[in-house]
RNA sequence: GGGCGGAUAGCUCAGUGGUUAGAGCGCUUGCCUUACAAGCAGGAGGUCACAGGUUCAAUUCCUGUUCCGCCCA
């Protein structure tokens, strides 16, 4: 017997053990298969709320395929996270007084496996407490060996076809992290900062061009001066020079079309290596034949590395300071405005990123190469789809207008490049052996291999392939017999461009098939204030926490209960809340059979009629087969929070409402069947949501593991189960009566209580049932009617204090209502209402009804709809005046 | 600047071209009825952001406005 109410922390610890230790999770190479990846969390990680809510729903999906019959694999495991996790260990050392300056590379490293070694697989253990079915055993890490040789294969294969190419470009330097990022990897800020007008001397004139600049510390490099060759009021100056200020450097002016005529004076100062516009630019006028210089004033820390200038060593900030002072005393500064703009933003620590005129190793991104091609057909032909679908266009505009993909990372911790340069010959190769010593073209030993290491991206573009040990082709051809492509992926949108366009692009390319068939886009759960849940800014709302607080259980089944489709939803307890009283309710409704089953039960009234228990049984399996019916559909259209909700329904408002309720009148061999069968349908389609309770009830309960059975066969029985479809409709009638029946007998109660007149009992009599029901049940639904609605069912009464009474019908019901004769003044007005109530539908009808084009232009059975309701409401108007006039006597 | 999404009960959110627009929580009335007070039976609470349009009919479809959020540059 369970416990009189549920508590999480009585089963999740000890399940856990059985879950993980007990348990072996792992493939069967089976048919039908099922598989997902994981989005691989990064090592620094700890479980947040943005991963609860994604491994629930992957958690679910596997789950539920587990019980319909498939071998569902869940593959998982761990990013290394580059400049991540590379910045968590710098801080800790810093902590310890360790400075990453004062450490060789080699030693740097040391310190961050030791650290991975020992910390790494934190977020996994968390992720248990969730309780999710993945293949823990073989949890991969986009660093572990194996993986290493997928990432050295695809970087070897996309450099000989030319892919990869290394090249002197402006990027995105982060200088505090010290590296080149990709696009994605900056986040924009608009911002509040100064925009200085500044004056700008004309060559052999006295006059000057006044330009705007937000950045006026880049004075130092400028090397033109540009103007819009369609701006009247610079036409005469194109092809003259300016002076710089400060630098006194004499600079071109030149016409471009790109200069917005309308932003601060229409004058821009051109910047190459510091600006990304200006660097375009740059190569435009070199298209046209005119070359301007590059000048980068820039150490990788962003300070001045101008040696003969007086602001040599200052910080990019404080050098704007300097200069700003500087431009004032000369008289060259006009004026200061406030300006609003977008300033990009490490992603992983902040800073202000500097556009940086270096070195780098890209990707070519070209939609007319068949890289990007064949992962546009993908995506337009609906090969690989998306949920919500508005995501297809999202990706194909990425694709459409894709730039090179900059890869190179001037970190440490990452896959290092596997491009050798011969000092010899001067040849530069890819090369994917583990160990190269010399130089495949002249075999001189000279050699060295490049130091940057891989955008962190860039391995994980590979996950869906790698994990399954891609490139061991024997190996990885078993896996892909029966999991590959994988069927779902599911992730946030903020990794859309990075990780999952990537991931589509490279599977065509390595695997020449798709990574995944459905790609579901789940929504974000914002800190209840509409923040984003952020650590730093103390917005977080911890899962663990919850999970500690209201079960792993609660906390799935509350987390799908409060996100829609992609609607970014305001963290809500209440529904976590929800969950558990749900959880809780089932318990008990378990309880209650197993009472039933352990102990001598007193009816109040126990049926007599067989053919109604029989019907009760039938009603009850069909209204499960609907459920079943939509649930199934539900998860083929991932619609988790409709799945969740008619079972929640279904379980509490029909099940325990009901069914459970009209048991209280039945002999237990006489049910026992069926409820089994529908506490188990219960159970295992609860398990994906609730996989721990459901676990532990049905072991209790059944003493088998749920993961045993099959849906399927469930359902089958179920189906044999069901021996009259056709009257089953009599028990939602049943239901309906007993509902409207109710609220009158409550406000007679309390009308009575309000007026201290003592009600025992609230008398009703009933006519015509037979026309909604067998005769053969009718004395046992008046008995039951009774109950339910807490009243007397009278035949008529003589005596005197009833001798009044109203009538109400349900459908062909007649219900008639007794009243105390103190109490009829109270229902003159209750009348009243419900009168004025049915003249405002019947008047709203019949305008409708006398409209001539709503006539002929509705749909039939609309309007008969109407008509029948009308007559109707007519019925029951005609008969409330009938009954008004009882009254007044 | 370009694109996308949202605005529905006090709160968090579902939903729908056609009777009276729903849920949970909150509020409220009555019940400790032998599964469950984490419960049971009731009740109140909505100009479906605003303005136009399409339609016999609009909260739902279209356009615009305002506000909020996100993505890209």
């Amino acid at each position: 017997m369970l416990n009189k109410n549920y508590n999480h922390k009585e089963i999740e610890e000890v399940l856990l053990k059985e879950f993980y230790e007990v348990n072996k999770i792992e493939p069967k190479f089976k048919n039908p298969s099922y598989s997902i990846v994981i989005p691989p969390p990064n090592v620094t990680g700890s479980l947040h709320m943005g991963h609860a809510l994604n491994n629930t729903i992957q958690d679910f999906l596997v789950r539920y395929h587990l019980l319909k019959g498939y071998d569902s694999v869940w593959f998982i495991g761990t990013d290394h996270a580059g400049i991540a996790t590379q910045n968590v260990v710098e801080k800790k050392l810093l902590k310890e007084g360790i400075k990453r300056k004062d450490l060789s590379k080699e030693e740097f490293l040391k310190y961050i496996w030791d650290w991975k070694e020992e910390y790494g697989n934190i977020i996994l253990e968390q992720f248990k407490k969730l309780g999710i079915y993945a293949y823990f055993d073989k949890a991969r890490f986009t660093m572990d060996e194996e993986y290493t040789k997928a990432v050295k294969k695809a970087f070897v294969h996309l450099f000989n076809k030319g892919y990869i190419y290394k090249g002197k470009r402006v990027i995105n330097w982060c200088s505090r992290c010290l590296t080149s990022l990709s696009d994605l990897e900056v986040v924009h800020k608009e911002k509040e900062n100064n925009l200085y007008y500044v004056k700008y001397k004309l060559e052999d004139e006295e006059d000057y061009l006044i330009i705007a600049t937000t950045r006026p510390e880049t004075i130092l490099a400028d090397t033109a001066v540009a103007v819009n060759p369609k701006d009247q009021r610079y036409i005469k100056y194109i092809n003259k020079r300016v002076f710089v200020p400060i630098v006194n450097r004499l600079v071109p002016i030149v016409g471009v079309e790109e200069v917005d005529i309308s932003f601060g004076t229409g004058v821009l100062k051109i910047t190459p290596a510091h600006d990304f516009n200006d660097y375009k630019i740059y190569k435009k006028l070199k298209e046209r034949g005119i070359d301007i210089d590059i000048i980068n004033i820039f150490t990788k820390e962003a300070c001045i590395n101008l040696e003969d200038s007086k602001y040599y060593g200052l910080d990019r900030f404080k050098a704007r300071e300097e200069i700003v002072k500087d431009l004032e005393q000369m008289g060259l500064l006009v004026k200061v405005e406030s300006h609003r703009s977008n300033i990009g933003h490490c992603y992983r620590c902040d800073n202000i990123i500097e556009p940086y005129y270096s070195d780098q190793w890209f990707i070519r991104m070209d939609k007319n190469d068949p890289l990007i091609g064949r992962a546009i057909e993908v995506v337009k032909s609906d090969k690989i789809k998306f949920y919500p679908s508005v995501f297809k266009k999202v990706v194909l505009d990425w694709y459409e207008n894709i730039e090179d993909w900059c890869v190179s990372r001037q970190i440490v911790w990452g896959h290092r490049i596997p491009v050798f340069y011969c000092k010899d010959c001067l040849n530069i190769w890819a090369d994917e052996r583990d160990e190269v010593k010399n130089c495949i073209k002249c075999n001189s030993d000279n050699i060295y291999q490049e130091e940057d290491v891989l955008d962190t991206w860039f391995s994980s573009a590979l996950w869906p392939f790698a994990v399954m040990f891609w490139p061991d082709i024997d190996k990885f051809n078993k896996y892909k017999t029966f999991y590959y492509p994988t069927n779902v992926l599911t992730t946030a949108r903020e990794i859309l461009f990075l990780w999952v366009s990537r991931m589509i692009f490279m599977s065509l390319e390595f695997i020449n098939d798709i990574p995944f068939k459905d790609v579901i886009i789940h929504a974000v759960i914002l800190a209840p204030s509409g923040k984003r849940m952020s650590k730093s800014l103390g917005t977080g709302i911890d899962p663990l926490e919850l999970i500690e607080k209201y079960g792993a259980d609660s906390t799935r089944m509350g987390l799908i209960l409060q996100v829609g489709e992609s609607q970014d939803v305001k963290f809500n307890y209440e529904k976590i809340e929800m969950a558990k009283n749900f959880i809780n309710k089932i318990w008990n409704s378990i309880r209650y059979y197993q009472f039933r089953l352990s102990s001598n039960y007193d009816f109040k009234y126990k049926l007599k009629d067989k053919d109604l228990v029989n019907l009760i049984n039938s009603w009850i399996l069909i209204k499960t087969l609907y459920l079943i019916e939509n649930l199934e559909r539900y998860v083929k259209e991932y619609k988790f929070f409709d799945y969740v909700m008619s079972l929640y329904h279904f379980v509490w408002n029909v099940f325990c409402d009901w069914y459970l309720e009209f048991t209280k009148f039945i002999e237990l061999e006489e049910f026992k069947d069926t409820i089994e069968i529908i506490i188990k349908v219960i159970l295992v389609y609860l398990h994906p949501i609730v996989p721990f309770v459901s676990y532990y009830i049905y072991k209790n309960l059944f003493n088998e593991i749920i993961l045993d059975i099959n849906i399927n066969d469930l359902v089958d029985n179920l189906n044999k189960r069901i021996d009259d479809m056709e009257n089953v409709k009599a028990i939602d009638n049943l239901i309906e009566l007993i509902k409207f029946i109710r609220p009158y007998v409550n406000d007679l109660l309390f009308v009575s209580k309000q007026n201290n007149i003592k009600l025992e009992n609230v008398f009703i009599h009933l006519q015509g049932l037979e026309k909604l029901f067998k005769d053969n049940y009718i004395s046992d639904l008046l008995n039951i009617i009774s109950i339910f609605t807490k009243s007397k069912i009278t035949e008529l009464s003589d005596d005197q204090s009833f001798n009044k009474y109203y009538d109400l019908y349900y459908n062909d019901v007649l219900i008639r209502i007794f009243i105390e004769k103190d109490l009829i003044d109270f229902y003159r007005n209750y009348i009243l209402k419900e009168l004025n109530n049915k003249i405002q539908q019947k008047e709203k009808i019949e305008k409708l009804l006398s409209n001539n084009e709503f006539i002929n232009k509705a749909n039939l059975d609309v309007i008969e709809n109407y008509k029948k309701e009308l007559s109707q409401i007519n019925e029951i108007i005609t008969k409330n005046n009938q009954i008004l006039n009882l009254l007044r006597n």
